[in-house]
DNA sequence: AGCACGCCGACT
DNA sequence: GTCGGCGTGCTC
């Protein structure tokens, strides 16, 4: 039997610790529980041996500490998943341990906490203590003595318990304990323990004609039900059935949005009916049954079941049908809010329980669908594919049929019907018992898509995104790993789901760089993606109407095989773009202005005619410059090297854009929106006391305002980072929109992302690109993703679109091929630069970030670094640098960094395997130090 | 990372 | 003389 096992735990160290098992098994890729520096850690076995460890100071040899528990039986993280880890761990440079416990979810199972035990120096001050009397030397007071004592007394018995049990025992705070632990009164201990990590809630359950049957020939209710107390209803026959209304088979357990609690408890109620839809098991949307006819009637069969039923008073009427509605079952939580709206006293619930008609059940915490019918429509599967669509499926298809690793690059122009096609394939991989996972950049932002998935594959659906709770993403994860949910929808890191027998990922929008996680371990979405598609030998898709060049570089290559859909369904036309020159416009009008009158005019236009417009300002705020007229000085963040953003108030104070002087309504405020460092608006400059301040740049507020005053009569809607913060806030801002109660909207980038709202016909773009002078080399690559993006929200149903952009560099190629909706000429002419530039994707590109908290020590290590760099003259590896990083200070962090740019991969690796051991041996501490590979933002 | 251990100033 | 601040250094 092995004696030993390396654990990989959640520290930045670059290396796993060995433990004892004793009598314990375990295995490799399953979780145990260690001691480790005073605490009890949770990590992963990351390797099953008989070989003690050797110290490297023979004179001290290491103690070696045992396994404390084992959680798993069966390797919690397969192979597969062990070796993406391992993979992730070295090609970006993380620690494995940390990376481990980014792809388990259920570290959350393990709540770690302190316990007390009194000690030997406890003992005697309590014995000796009452003759002493209370020491005058000390610094407590009379009343935290007493409760010190009062611990002492409490836990003289000798168990350890929690600081939260004492405290409600004896008063005595977990400072105060703690205070005693350091005069070794008592004994502080870690333990850790592991837990089911779902919480129990109630269900509503009508009871079934059956149950009632039963105990109205007088044998009692089920044994195993509640209690029921008074008379049960007579006279219920078999035709009774009809209490449990047109009742559907029991309702399955349905994955969840995963809202958090409140944000949209109204959000799944069908604005016709006030009930919610449901979405039960495979196949279309099941509109779920109602429980009212739309005029608020109980519907006719309910009722003359209903009659029969002994004196239900009004309200308790309201309730059966409530239940009845949806299935005869519903969680109280969700029957309470809805009673509560319908005006129905909640004790009626009590009420009908203790009549014998309304069981209660608990069941472990689970997901209802909520928001995701909240429009009633039909969804795109229940179209017919066209025939690009089809033949794009049937290569899908043909790569997993014939089996093995099989990337794809899906290039389909906006509104070509990619999420049908992400459907069918994903339906195929089912038909043929194989399971399915699509990444998507931030489901938050496209609720449509989640909601295409759920009414498509219901049941089927584990959906993972960044706003689950710990517990929830702890559940999904089950579901996924029992093989309950065959389909995933998530973002990044619902690629470590733990699927079996995957038949295909779809990464949807691959070009987005919400796919790069900015902490360690720093990985590329899309990219783990391919490589666990590698791994586990499934097709894998990447789809994008905009392609990153990596991805195209890899189709141009032959590595990727590409499908194109290069019509829009329905044969739909793309969009016409014109470009205003904004010089020209400020010539004509001598003001600068933020709309063109072209803009303006077409806008109107739009609205005359009963269309919806989108306007994209890519700024949030009101100005995002505040610059003092008399020395120049902008308005900076205290804690960053960025310029401060006005955000106006709410109150009435007009200011006129460079207006001077007059003062901000109440509640306006600068704000860093990296740190998110936040004052009031100065009366005068900071610098020079001077009261000329100007407010300079329009963003999506001050965008909002000026359209309000430009078109009194439109219904403008706002969708920027400031008013859409939850799922909730987007599904009704896009309600709203699909409603026709908006028809004009205003804000940033995400008015860009993926949404299908039909009556947009115009879109206009101010200042898109202001991103094209940033000092990134995406720069030109980013502008041109996002004017496609925009662009492709215009005629999306049956009226033709227009798009039109304003701009101070119309010559720019981004326009000249973004007018013509030429992707690939684009690609073709951002790869000639990035070529002669050596940039990726003709280059692999590692960005090493050096920070800390003061100049000297950053200066110092990046100077080391660059030397150290130059010395060593790593073959095919050019270094740029150090310099100061584009946003030079974050947080009050100090940042410069270099950049590595390699030829191979390979050469890359090879640098980057010596050159963390070198920072060790130098002491340049390695949190100080961020190697970032295949960097997405170099800000 | 987080926790021990240890060395200094503040207060009794 | 104790308490408690946080600066190194180690963690199987």
């Amino acid at each position: 039997m092995p004696r030993f096992v390396d654990v990989a735990l959640p520290i930045p160290l670059d290396r796993a610790f060995t433990y004892g098992l004793g009598e314990l098994e375990a295995c490799v890729g399953a979780r145990v529980l260690v001691p480790f520096s005073g605490q009890k850690l949770m990590g992963i076995v990351v390797r099953v041996h008989d070989e003690a460890p050797v110290a490297d100071d023979p004179s001290k040899p290491i103690e070696i500490k045992r396994v404390e528990q084992v959680l798993d039986d069966e390797a919690l993280l397969s192979d597969e998943l062990m070796e993406l880890g391992r993979w992730i761990a070295a090609y970006y440079c993380a620690p494995l341990g940390e990376t481990l416990r980014g792809m388990v979810p259920l570290m959350a199972e393990v709540k770690r906490h302190f316990v007390y035990r009194i000690g030997e120096r406890g003992r005697a001050v309590l014995y000796e203590g009452a003759a002493k009397g209370s020491s005058l030397r000390s610094k407590l007071s009379a009343d935290d003595q007493n409760r010190e004592y009062a611990a002492l007394n409490y836990l003289e018995a000798g168990d350890a318990v929690k600081a939260a049990t004492i405290r409600s025992a004896t008063g005595a705070n977990k400072a105060l304990l703690d205070g005693m632990v350091k005069k070794k009164w008592l004994v502080r201990e870690a333990v850790a323990e592991s837990r089911d990590a779902r919480r129990v809630e109630m269900v509503a359950v009508l009871r079934d004609s059956q149950g009632l049957g039963i105990r109205e020939q007088g044998l009692g209710g089920e044994g195993s039900g509640p209690r029921v107390q008074g008379p049960g209803p007579r006279a219920q026959g078999s035709e009774g059935d009809s209490v449990a209304v047109r009742g559907i088979e029991p309702e399955p357990e349905v994955p969840d949005a995963g809202h958090p609690d409140g944000a949209g408890a109204g959000e799944n109620v069908d604005r016709v009916s006030g009930l919610e839809f449901r979405v039960s098991g495979l196949g279309p949307v099941s509109e779920g049954p109602v429980g009212q006819t739309p005029d608020g009637q109980i519907p006719a069969e309910l009722s003359v079941a209903a009659r029969r039923l002994p004196k239900l008073n009004e309200n308790q009427l309201a309730v059966m049908a409530e239940l009845a509605g949806c299935g005869g079952r519903e969680l109280v939580r969700e029957l309470r809010v809805r009673l509560e709206r319908a005006g129905v006293p909640e004790s009626t619930l009590g009420t009908l329980v203790k009549r014998g008609l309304v069981r209660l059940e608990e069941v472990a915490q689970s997901f209802s669908v909520s928001g995701l019918g909240a429009h009633g429509r039909r969804f795109a599967h229940e179209h017919r594919l066209n025939e690009a669509q089809t033949a794009a499926l049937a290569t899908i298809v043909a790569a997993m049929d014939k089996g093995g690793f099989a990337p794809h690059l899906l290039f389909g122009v906006t509104g070509s019907g990619k999420t049908a096609v992400y459907i069918a394939a994903i339906q195929q991989a089912l038909d043929r018992g194989r399971s399915a996972l699509l990444l998507v950049p931030e489901i938050g932002l496209t609720p449509g898509t989640a909601m295409h998935m759920v009414a498509a594959f219901g049941g089927e659906v584990a959906l993972l995104h960044s706003q689950l709770t710990p517990d929830k993403r702890a559940e999904q994860w089950h579901r996924i790993r029992r093989g309950e949910a065959r389909v995933v929808i998530g973002t990044r890191s619902a690629v470590f789901s733990p699927l079996t027998n995957l038949g295909l990922i779809l990464v949807d929008e691959e070009h987005d760089g919400a796919y790069k996680q900015e902490e360690t371990p720093r990985y590329h979405g899309r990219d783990v993606a391919v490589m666990r598609a590698k791994l586990a030998g499934c097709a894998v898709v990447l789809g994008s109407a905009t392609p990153s060049l990596e991805s195209w570089h890899n189709a141009e290559r032959g590595r990727y095989a590409r499908i194109d859909m290069l019509e829009r369904v329905s044969n739909r036309p793309m969009p016409a773009v014109e470009l205003v020159d904004m010089r020209e416009e400020f010539r004509a009008t001598g003001q600068e202005q933020i709309f063109s009158r072209k803009l303006l005019e077409e806008t109107q236009a739009t609205l005359d005619r009963g269309e919806q417009a989108i306007i994209l300002l890519n700024r949030r705020g009101y100005s995002f410059v505040v610059m003092c007229r008399k020395c120049g000085e902008k308005m900076e963040c205290e804690n960053c090297a960025i310029s401060l953003t006005y955000h106006k108030g709410q109150g009435s104070g007009i200011r006129e854009q460079g207006l001077e002087g007059d003062v901000a309504p109440p509640g306006s405020r600068l704000e860093c929106h990296y740190c998110g460092f936040k004052v009031g608006v100065p009366k005068a400059c900071p610098h020079c006391t001077s009261e000329h301040l100007y407010f300079l740049g329009a963003g999506s507020q001050q965008g909002e305002e000026r359209l309000a005053g430009l078109f009194p009569g439109a219904r403008i809607g706002r969708m920027d980072r400031d008013t859409v913060r939850t799922r909730g806030d987007m599904e009704r801002l896009l309600e709203r929109l699909h409603s026709g109660e908006i028809n004009l909207l205003v804000g940033t980038q995400m008015i860009a992302k993926g949404h299908d709202i039909h009556g947009v016909t115009f879109v206009g773009v101010v200042g898109a690109d202001f991103a094209l002078g940033l000092p990134d080399f995406r720069s030109a690559e980013r502008v041109f993703q996002l004017l496609t993006q925009v662009s492709g929200r215009a005629g999306r149903g049956d009226l033709p679109g227009k798009v039109l952009v304003q701009t101070y560099q119309p010559a720019h190629y981004v326009h000249e091929f973004s007018q013509r909706h030429d992707f690939v000429g684009f690609a073709a002419r951002e790869m000639y630069f990035r070529r002669a530039m050596k940039y990726p994707p003709l280059s692999v590109l590692a960005n090493v970030l050096v920070q800390g908290e003061t100049l000297e020590e950053v200066l110092g290590w990046s100077a080391r670094i660059g030397r150290w760099l130059e010395r060593k003259k790593f073959p095919g590896v050019r270094v740029l640098g150090p310099a100061p990083a584009p946003i030079s200070r974050i947080k009050r962090i100090y940042r410069y960094h270099l950049l590595l740019k390699a030829e191979q991969r390979s050469r890359l690796g090879v640098l980057l395997k010596e050159f963390v051991p070198w920072l060790e041996a130098e002491e340049i501490p390695r949190r100080n130090v961020v190697v970032d590979v295949d960097a997405v933002h170099l800000m």
